[in-house]
DNA sequence: GTCAGTTATACTCAATGTGAGCACAAATCG
DNA sequence: CGATTTGTGCTCACATTGAGTATAACTGAC
């Protein structure tokens, strides 16, 4: 039962808070002022320590993180991942040790959330341009595949093998198609690529290709990854659990509804059809009332019904097809 | 950006380490040996501490840490959940501070990993039970369902409709039926109920009902909580990642590749249906070759065919149905 | 008030996937 | 040899899904 001493480690808490309004996909974001190193115009993910005083549990500390950093109170929350990479945080530079961040998933109803002075709502699409297909296929992969095409080729014989069984898979240039659950795979081949802002980042470089300026805006520390990691979970879950319902207000209309699991999976879904499956399924139920401003004919109000989750096993939106090329 | 004096602070990492032999899913355990207040007999999962100076990445340390227990390789790595709630650990209690772990679940070819002394292979269904439908609904489940329900009537009124619903999701009463997935959702009940043999360790009292002894045997820690998150996790990963290969030889029969499923999953297959699915899917491709000792029929061996990661979005088995009623 | 525009909703049809079972094939064991 | 065991091919009914057509109910312009 010997143990090394213990040298510093800090533990911190981030939280990637997503809400959907106007049919975008917005994850809550703060100012990173004052941390050492770090560009004062990139924005962060909400963080704060992990106190072993205060918190009883992670959850606990999640709760409280965002809370001083917004006022609002969050709905569903999930346990994402945990990183501890050395040199992820700047912070070590300066002497601070290591840094270990567990990062947690929180959905909101943006309106419910106030946000403090350096708080905002961004659009997760401005991260991740190539993450929405909602217009059809982002003209931005054929540059995307362009490069990595050139970055496959400068790999040694057996890695190019694996690697471009990779970029297959990510980008779906096999068959397979578009996977829009893998949101981390694509973000760390793009980082391994060199085509990530970050990457430059990490190492005082400035990026030889202005491909990676396209790529979307770049976030402190490795706050970029955490979101992606964020994404790309409930970009899963939304796959087998009812959390479309978590952004939604008590009623909605049907399509309010597919906006909201339009938005968080990037892909356009066919109208009827959604109609068809989310009815069928026993997910909502209707109210009877009517939503008038719908510049058409009138929709009606659903909720949501809680009983499914006793009638079905994997209540949620199970085949998430990315529509067909226009 | 002040922060409070880090506090006594451990970390240490967990791991689940999985293996099907002889049909039956095992799990890698060692002795918790030399732990205050911690039963002997009692088996552990393979953990280790975290070392800032040796461990640059979390999954560098995961393998030092089953590699010094087993001195075998692990093939599937993945991060399963970080556990930080206070009293979590018996060093807490004599002052060695809080203590927080990060668990991986781990795949492995049991053949490939030699255990070392105090380290040993033991049924994952040793410590659930009523997690293993694959001879049908298990009689323990009755019981369970009556305790529960006698724990349901102790509620105050409100409390009790929550908990009722949580009940039928978890075991399957509604019309969902078993859903192979919750696995650690249905400790977490069994352990509020107070069925848990944990429950009454962590509050050193013993258990009043009898029927606590049956359901399975108690870990040391909190390590049955972990191996219940594992379970769950690869559960719901055989649906749409073809985890099953990590556990079988390079060639395999169908038969093999079914019962590594069954065995993870709990539950009995269709053999045509899972042979038909296996086959389209393009998951598997035949070698030509037989394997002779089937005891009929000799089986065509197959091997995992990589390229459908380029082919299919998802693949695993995506249906997982509980045997009908026998 | 009519008509174009817009959104909601109902329904059809073909293709595919899934649950369940029957039947036969190819080995082993006495 | 026949009984037993395991593997493999096939069918059938049914549910689900992708895609499209048609109709309903509102708004605002004129």
């Amino acid at each position: 039962m010997d143990r090394p001493e213990q040298q510093a480690l800090l533990v911190d808490l981030n939280a990637v808070v997503l809400a959907v309004t106007g049919g975008q996909p917005r994850v809550l974001t703060v100012s990173p002022a004052d941390y050492p190193s770090v560009e004062q115009t990139l924005r962060a993910l909400p963080f704060g320590p992990f106190d072993l005083e205060r918190d009883r549990t992670l959850e606990r500390c999640i709760h409280e993180t965002v809370a001083r950093q917004t006022g609002g109170k969050l709905g569903f929350v999930e346990q994402l991942y945990t990183f501890a990479d050395k040199g992820r945080d700047p912070r070590e530079q300066v002497g601070a040790g290591r840094v270990l961040s567990i990062a947690y998933l929180a959905l909101v109803q943006e309106a419910l959330l106030e946000t403090a002075d350096d708080a905002s709502w961004e659009d997760c699409y401005a991260y991740f341009p190539w993450e929405d297909w909602r217009s059809g296929r982002p003209a931005l992969i054929d540059a995307i595949e362009k490069s990595l095409r050139a970055w496959l080729d400068a790999l040694p014989g057996k890695e190019r093998i694996v690697q471009r069984d990779r970029v297959e898979i990510c980008f779906g240039s096999g068959n397979a198609g578009w996977d829009a659950y893998r949101v981390l795979d694509r973000y760390e081949l793009l980082y391994e690529a060199k085509l990530i802002a970050e990457y430059w980042v990490d190492r005082d470089q400035s990026p030889p290709e202005p491909l990676v300026n396209e790529l979307g805006q770049p976030m402190a520390f490795d706050h970029r990854r955490i979101l992606a990691t964020g994404l790309g979970r409930i970009r899963g879950k939304l796959r087998y659990r009812p959390v479309a319902f978590e952004l939604l207000p008590d009623t909605f209309t049907l399509l309010q509804l597919q906006q909201v699991v339009e938005a968080l999976s990037g892909l356009t879904l066919h109208k009827q059809n959604f109609r068809r499956f989310v009815e069928r399924s026993g997910l909502v139920e209707g109210t009877g009332l009517r939503e008038g401003r719908t510049g058409g004919r009138p929709a009606e109000l659903f909720r949501f019904r809680r009983a499914v989750l006793r009638e079905r096993r994997a209540p949620g939106v199970a085949s998430l097809q990315p529509p067909r090329e226009a």
